[in-house]
DNA sequence: GAAAAGCGTAGCCATCAGTCTACAGTCTGG
DNA sequence: CCAGACTGTAGACTGATGGCTACGCTTTTC
């Protein structure tokens, strides 16, 4: 709860991975995920859009570090990296909904 | 610490408060103001920009909710409206950092 | 009252982000 | 091997975002 001056480089960082947060499909996706690991085509369906897209988002949150991954044969399935994640949207909701 | 399937209007409400910090410059303000309130002079020294752009940030931060501004003649005081927003930054840097 | 300081905003431009279509690659089932 | 399902990506288009300059408004100072 300490509130230090961050140096450039954490904030850059800290403020791409929210943003990475920031879309409404990719947060509904990470909320998603929370609940448990999800194949692609269930995601799809999930969150009512073109495989495309989904698979753009999929993409922007693995590379923020936020999603892995893992491949069974021609399928994909996505899970939450760090559960701490799932606090921090939790927490989004308490303070601002 | 649940994760209920969210209605459409909070997901984009949440998300919409997410990226109001997802900016660099935005979030740095967010971490200034943790520290109390700062003239609208100290934040452009501090986040060094010009004051125009700084201004335009500070609107977005006060549209989104997140910051509230309080006027003395002709100069202006920036605070964080809710100090919960706080835990949120810190949080995000425990978690990414 | 005139000049200067402090802010906000409009207009412009460059860049990025989000979405779609189309296509390519990989795997499965027959 | 072939058809089809599943996924990723390239290219193009559109709208949003970020930044600057210039200007206008209010307040202060002299």
């Amino acid at each position: 709860m300490q509130n230090p001056i961050l140096p450039e480089r954490e904030i850059q960082q800290l403020s791409g991975v929210i943003k990475a947060m920031s879309h409404p499909l990719r947060y509904k996706i990470i909320c998603l995920l929370g609940r448990g690991e999800m194949s692609m085509q269930n995601l799809v369906k999930a969150i009512n859009t073109s495989h495309s897209n989904a698979s753009q988002h999929l993409a922007l949150l693995q590379d923020s570090g936020l999603v892995l991954v893992r491949r069974v044969a021609s399928r994909v399935y996505f899970r939450i990296r760090d559960q701490r994640t799932l606090r921090l949207l939790a927490m989004s909701h308490h303070v601002f909904a």
